[in-house]
DNA sequence: CCTTGGTGATACCGCTCGGTATCGTGTGGA
DNA sequence: TCCACACGATACCGAGCGGTATCACCAAGG
């Protein structure tokens, strides 16, 4: 067993292996996985193929592992949100339309990781496909609750649609066909709540 | 120059250059852009890679053309619903939602071919990079137009949320998050139209 | 002290990639 | 009849890929 917490050698510098794992995000998130080398990954950690594969099996589970990371990141956010509103599931879901509309212009770039990655591996028994698709069913349960505890009539209904509007907005915030992405994907998202909102509610309370 | 339409040597074949075309199709839609070869496409196609270079300059000229063509496939698509239903712009919005809707099981296996692309290609100057945007520029001016034919108020908002809904409904069909989402579709669909359709409106007629 | 194990560096493996060169062949038009 | 030309087949190129082997190094722990 390894030191939890290992001082690196002199240079205030992180463990190889975190070292890897950045590089792998910066490089996978801009360039693709298909078009990152382990030759670069190692360069840009600044360290060698080698130590690469001390630490991770293959490329692809290298893969897999920075996606589980991106996922842990995107429900520690979500958990995030939901601290922000306790008890109050309408404003916790605007809060995660508004955590990903704000999140747009950064993406605008090159897009959600789970979607492009999704498009690089067509192969539906790679590790990291598990990982996408795990991820994805959790959120949605977890906007199914937050829409059922929202009294939002149909909170499936209601769930799916807000999930297509935030992917859809990611997607056309990409390729760049329709401007101000970020504003119109928070009326998009008010305007569902509004329509599965139990009649009489009034926006802005849950419980009197 | 050739004859416009050449006669094949003896089987029933296309012409090489809609054989790679053909063959191309399939297994970039299947297999993504980057894991095809040439080689490959020139096994699938009955031909050989110097036939194909013979007929495109480069593999990405030859994407750049396949997705020109799914991009006029596309179109032609959008013509015959509107031309379904003429003077009637609601029944054209949702004719095409219903069109996208009906391809979604066929999607489901690899998604939307542009949006997989897109991730394939993170350079901006790719030839086939251009093909998309334009093409998703034209589909986004149409779409607000038919919504301004229907009076909608906020034809652009509704023309970007719809748009929204398309896109996310493909990728959430691939990636598996959502079941039914064809169905799903629709009503997110009818009710964006609703939602901004102008007070007093009757659905189902345009003109009295 | 000396051993142990993670590290860095380099060279290497077999394979596939996009793209080119070369040569033979069959066919249609003049 | 003969020429031009698209086509098919094959071999080849340099480069990059994922992954492995080998060796020296250096710090920590007994």
């Amino acid at each position: 067993m390894t030191s939890p917490a290992r001082r690196p050698s002199r240079v205030a510098k992180l463990p190889p292996r975190e070292r890897i794992l950045d590089a792998a995000e910066e490089l996978f998130q801009s360039e693709g996985i298909r078009r990152v080398g382990v030759q670069a990954i190692a360069d840009k950690a600044e360290t060698t193929k080698m130590a690469i594969y001390r630490h991770f099996e293959t490329k692809d589970e290298l893969v897999a592992e920075w996606l589980r990371i991106v996922a842990a990141d995107y429900r520690a956010a979500f958990d995030r949100v939901e601290a922000e509103h306790p008890g109050r599931p309408r404003e916790q879901i605007l809060g995660v339309a508004r955590f990903i509309a704000d999140g747009l212009p950064a993406v605008s770039y090159r897009g959600c990781p789970f979607i492009n990655s999704i498009a690089e591996l067509p192969d539906r028994s790679h590790p990291a496909r598990l990982v996408i698709e795990q991820h994805k069913e959790r959120q949605t349960r977890r906007l199914v609750g937050l829409c059922a505890q929202a009294g939002l009539t149909d909170p499936e209904q209601a769930a799916a649609e807000i999930t297509f509007v935030l992917e859809g907005a990611q997607v056309s915030t990409q390729n760049g066909s329709i401007d101000r992405t970020g504003e119109r994907l928070m009326r998009t998202v008010e305007g569902i709540v509004d329509r599965y909102r139990p009649a009489g509610d009034v926006p802005g309370s849950t419980t009197p």
